[in-house]
DNA sequence: CGATTAGTTGGTTCTGTCAACAAACTAATT
DNA sequence: AATTAGTTTGTTGACAGAACCAACTAATCG
């Protein structure tokens, strides 16, 4: 029997009709963004690339100016004609708090708006509930916005390594730290209710967009896909310059991919994970191997251990990295296979051994989208020069304040 | 006389900025794709699901009459206050094409707005040049349209095993078909000029369209992945609705994804790739192998053949078809696992030996979706009726007159 | 039992408001 | 004078809101 009452439609299928204030959002999000990707910027070079009529622009912008978003100044060129007041994303007036939730050490930063961090601080983390590690972080925050004189946050962004919810800023699990269902939004504003915005992503994810908003690469597609390679390995995908989030929050959960059928063990309880093979813990063990020591003796190895010995040139050491990289070189040409973005933003021991793994990347890259009859996706090392992680814990909020629309049917 | 079909911008002007008429154009979209996904309906329900106002769903409604792509029946049911006056998409009276180029077979239909489909044909496909090919299949078209007794297609849509650019209707590349840099909407424009779209795609892209336009699964994500088994392995993915394209219109060629590093050798040079595993071709090589048969002698072995013997129990035939479910369940995973869609839909040789494929597929989804502390992916066969490219050239139209807007920044 | 009235829901009409646009204008510069 | 940047003013189009009309059921009453 067909039921009268309707049900509550999942957030993902809500429609989104256009009115004049939606329209108006739109737009002003549109010239927000071409300020921020072509800035400094004439109001007339906005209303080009916009296909906005000057006056619309005028108008929006005089608003923007007013919520001090942009900063006007005088464009001292030489040319024909009247001279453009250029347009820049204002500094020092609106700022989000960063929080990059990790074991052993969580992060934290305030970031201007436009992207340049005025503070930085850590904590270490126990084994903290998770009320106490944001308690702890959001402390921390407040006495740093102290110092630095700000009166308040834009919003605060919070990233995690694990599964998360950004609809609801909610850890739906995170392995690394050892939580299940726990409500960051609610966490955060137990500390400072009056925020505008709580956001929270998965690491990789926001990482993906702070490499879009923050780095330095020029990638107009905005498809991009960032992988971390870390204790585990994260993937995180942007497509149009949006978080590929998936039905369940998991899109890019791709450390265990399998690449090797019935190949090595892996803690997940399969075999032959890309995580067995490119991991820092799956270098530590194949350098331990090799070396033909037990783990743990005499001192724990660690990834800074292997890669000074490889720097120091031994052979062990590089062919370790050597084979890690012809893993994450297999991992990779997958990856671009999915989703075919324009670039691989790759950040973590690669990065930190990129003369190793970028010949290897790119050839395994290559050799595996030959048939494709085009230039292969670029891999890149991440541009940014903050963790990854914490920058994108900011860029969720940055990202909300430049873009905040969305349209579905 | 007036036309019933609105004048349109031309396909590939991208919109960025919003002014009335964009909002006008996506506020009906949404009101024309409400009806299509809850039909009947009345006109409060669309103000209720839509927040529409009243009056607004009422005037564009009438457009949408007018234009003849929705219709008005009175509804009988017996409850307190006036009944409602049911709409409906209008049957009978928009029309699209639907060509699917293959080798060796291509077929045509025409198919109504609603996804019904008005007439049906094939044409055996030799090494055709593409003007030929197009060119034999469009007045075949024609000559359809001619018994039907339409008299002009909304669009014509296009679908092919290979790379296509489908924002310029072009076939970058097609190892079936042996092209290479096909403007697709040239030729089809060379047959019929006056046709407002062409519209052309890669096959299990628009297949995943079609699934999610024509099909009866209940997925109301709009997420979804469709896999198509056959001489290859062809992988389409829908984010929001939306195809996803990649950055080189190549993303989701997925047939080569590494699963087994070092393992089989495939066609395009690589090793262990999925193909190699679980496409038509891998299984009648494995199928011979098991027989101690060598290929062709005394007939070509086909992929029918093998599941004939199968379904007459044959022990060779189900083990061969259980490795190859055994590989399509890794890949599969892997897909989940990238995409995290709410379901995958697959179609080919699985769907035919279902209760074969679907345990094991099932299976390997689960187990390697376990650490994720959620319901996995579903894994469902095609609930299409038709080859369900050709469903996904029709859907190309279909969605386009459904859903033709873009918001970019 | 038929007529009347209240109540409910579907849909339309009319008016106000808002935002984008176009064109004419002012401003600043070589 | 020529050129380019940006503003002002009036117009247009579209959605929202509220009152209104339409169509129906259910209850009540003579």
């Amino acid at each position: 029997m067909k039921s009268l009452v309707r049900q509550r439609k999942p957030r993902h299928e809500r429609i989104t009709r256009i009115n004049s204030k939606v329209a108006r959002d739109i737009n002003r999000a549109i010239i927000l963004n071409s300020v921020r990707q072509h800035q400094p910027i004439s109001r007339t070079k906005i209303s080009d690339i916009t296909r906005l009529n000057k006056s619309t622009v005028s108008d929006i912008v005089a608003t923007l100016i007013e919520e001090q978003l942009l900063a006007e100044s005088p464009d001292l060129r030489k040319a024909i004609g009247r001279n453009p007041r250029n347009l820049t994303v204002r500094q020092g007036r609106h700022f989000v708090g960063a929080i990059s939730l990790n074991s052993p050490t969580t992060s934290i930063a305030i970031v201007d708006i436009d992207g340049t961090v005025r503070a930085r601080s850590e904590l270490s983390t126990q084994s903290d509930t998770p009320r106490d590690l944001i308690g702890r972080s959001m402390k921390k925050l407040m006495m740093m916005r102290a110092s630095v004189g700000t009166h308040q946050f834009r919003g605060i962004g919070v990233t995690v390594a694990g599964i998360v919810d950004a609809s609801q800023a909610r850890v739906v699990y995170s392995m690394n730290l050892n939580w299940e269902g726990v409500d960051l939004e609610a966490l955060v504003r137990e500390q400072l209710a009056d925020v505008e915005i709580v956001s929270a992503e998965n690491d990789a994810k926001a990482s993906a967009l702070a490499e879009l908003l923050l780095g330095t690469h020029d990638l107009p597609s905005n498809d991009l896909v960032f992988v971390s390679f870390g204790v585990g390995i994260g993937v995180g995908a942007t497509i149009h310059g949006r978080i590929l989030n998936g039905y369940s929050h998991a899109a890019g959960e791709l450390g265990h991919m399998t690449l090797v059928e019935g190949g090595r063990p892996c803690v997940c309880g399969s075999r032959g994970c890309w995580e067995a093979y490119a991991s820092d813990a799956a270098i530590i063990d194949s350098y331990l191997s090799r070396k033909g020591k037990a783990p743990g003796r005499p001192a724990p190895t660690t990834i800074e251990d292997v890669l000074r010995a490889s720097n120091n040139g031994e052979a062990e050491a590089r062919e370790t990295l050597s084979e890690a990289a012809h893993y994450a070189g297999i991992g990779i040409a997958n990856l671009v296979k999915a989703f075919d973005p324009e670039a691989v933003i790759v950040a973590g021991t690669p990065k930190l051994a990129w003369d190793i793994f970028r010949p290897v990347i790119a050839q395994s890259v290559e050799k595996n989208t030959r048939l494709r009859h085009h230039t292969p996706a670029q891999v890149l090392p991440s541009s940014l020069t903050e963790i990854p992680s914490l920058l994108g814990a900011a860029s969720l909020i940055i990202g909300y304040v430049f873009t905040d629309y969305r349209i579905a049917v």
